[in-house]
DNA sequence: CTGAAAGCGCTAACAA
DNA sequence: TTGTTAGCGCTTTCAG
């Protein structure tokens, strides 16, 4: 039960006072200058101990002129973002970089419409641009080193580390045709983020080119979760011409699909495929392995860090933009059609 | 493209020097001080926009006195800690916590071996206790106002809010008797943590008590992962006297062992009643309701933030503990035994 | 090897 | 209403 009272705030003066040295010689030995007498460090410890002393930071970080060395991590608040594998593995990747470079890490749950409180903030990373971009904006605006993940904002003049969406929905649709499938569905992701709209846009083209007909009905607006995964694997099974493939925007929506498909006797691979996107180890359990679209989530956080960092200790300038490719997974859950 | 060289980092001198007023006066205007002459503060604004001004975060914290508005949130950084409910749940309600005090949130996920960086903050928050207990003793010795969650941490003298686990796990328990179980299994969670052991340790004597017989082929040691839940349910519905009912740790494990008795044509409930532990949203959808014990996480992080916050702004002092009640939620996965 | 002194960039009495 | 003057707690020359 520790004792109260109002116990003055004891500061580096306290501590010199009772080791009987100067202040300068207490900073000395809390920043191991090894230049400091034997004796006299020892009793400069003690006083340390003695008034469980903690050298204020933010007094050293101004007197050393350090400027910030916090990265913060903006994310949209939308209800379920932390339910997502997407934005998990973005801030492992995140937290992982932020330890090796010895950066704080300072998290922003917004709601994209009030201005960040980021004055503590050496450099900012934008886990996305969903209803936030006048933040980004305003990062720009006042040269706060920022970087966008997974959102190309060619538009705007800031860094950003993408993935080739186009592409990923390309590659989901290329694989499915080349089994032989002629009628194949799609889950979408979110179409407010950047990453929903270009992976349908890539399957959709990808059909088109291979002059494979993509029917409306074939088509479910989904939002990332199991939950629009569910209602629309229900809606697929009950259509009179049923898809023989599915494309899922995400592996958790492809896990929910495979679910539905064995709680109705509805076989995978043999009587439905399901292609993911994510890869996500879950699908690596389940009954059937999920094949799947991969893209390098932690890796891409990991290196965001990275840019930042170097930009906010100034050993980089400039905007740094990278669009990283995704990757055909192939597993157990997708083959050619049977009917 | 922004041009390069190296801009000197501009100061509010130089804005006071531009603007051809004191820095007292461009302070007050920088604080909206109202009693600023308007033609004056015209001129500083104007200023201010010219070099992008943005105020040295840490000198005025220092100047203010201010210590750290920061809070730690120190996270265990064993695999998959951020996949699970548990600590995504006390994420979202630690974040929103913050963002109502108006607290910078950092994020520590740690091995629990090296000692926190954690100069920055003026509070911790530990998601549990797991290898990390020297880092708690730490935050102890040294003042740092500290709280434990989900860990009733009475050997040490530190704060906690927890959950009555004991009584989560005898209430799982209680239910199932009351049904008519007899042959009852259980997917502990990761006995590493308090709540893994205590879950169970409320489970075994509940049905002692009743004196229902636990047999230790009913016994699996889970993880709180899907991939546990799996394995367990294989085995428990491999067994020659299969359980009738199982009490999984967590949702997640019990979702999981939902799918794997669908998959197995096992008939939830007729055939085998499952309760899991959390109340986790996703035990809505899936074929059945999922009927749970419900503890309130993101309550629970609210209300770390508020204790912490208060000791730090010195509103409050002393030890701050409570233990929270979890509560039965009966939806559609559990019923009297066939058999 | 040690200490005095001058700031780091800003705020906050206190005067004017 | 505005400016002068001290610091906030620490680091860092620069002498000694």
């Amino acid at each position: 039960m520790g004792m109260n009272g109002i116990t003055k705030r004891i500061s580096i003066t306290d501590v010199a006072r009772r080791a009987d040295v100067s202040i300068t010689t207490v900073s000395r030995v809390l920043n191991k200058v090894p230049t400091v007498n034997k004796e006299i460090a020892a009793r400069v410890e003690d006083a340390i101990t003695f008034y469980k002393f903690k050298p204020n930071a933010t007094a050293q970080r101004l007197a050393r002129g350090t400027l910030s060395t916090a990265i913060g991590f903006v994310i949209p608040g939308f209800p379920g973002i932390f339910h997502s594998f997407y934005a998990v593995e973005l801030m492992r990747g995140i937290g992982h970089g932020c330890e090796t470079m010895r950066l704080d890490l300072v998290f922003h749950i917004t709601d994209g419409l009030n201005p960040l409180r980021s004055s503590y903030a050496g450099g900012l990373i934008f886990a996305d641009i969903i209803e936030n971009r006048s933040q980004v904006e305003d990062a720009i605006a006042d040269g706060t080193p920022a970087l966008v993940l997974n959102h190309a904002a060619g538009d705007l003049d800031v860094s950003y580390i993408a993935v080739d969406n186009v592409k990923g929905g390309a590659i989901a649709a290329e694989y499915l045709i080349s089994l032989g499938h002629k009628r194949i569905a799609t889950v979408t992701g979110n179409m407010q983020t950047q990453a929903g709209r270009e992976r349908f846009e890539g399957f959709q083209k990808t059909l088109m080119n291979a002059g494979v007909s993509f029917e409306t009905e074939y088509f479910y607006k989904g939002d990332y979760s199991r939950r629009c995964a569910r209602l629309a694997a229900e809606r697929f099974f009950a259509l009179d011409n049923p898809p023989t493939a599915v494309f899922a925007a995400s592996d958790d929506m492809a896990l929910e699909i495979i679910s539905v498909a064995m709680e109705s006797g509805i076989k995978v691979p043999e009587d439905i495929s399901i292609i993911g996107f994510d890869d996500n180890p879950a699908g690596l359990f389940g009954p059937i392995a999920l094949t799947t679209v991969k893209q390098p989530l932690f890796a891409m956080g990991e290196e965001a860090v990275k840019v930042v960092g170097d930009i906010m200790q100034g050993k980089t300038q400039g905007l740094f933009r990278k669009v990283l490719s995704p990757e055909l997974i192939v597993r157990e859950s997708c083959a050619p059609p049977s009917s």
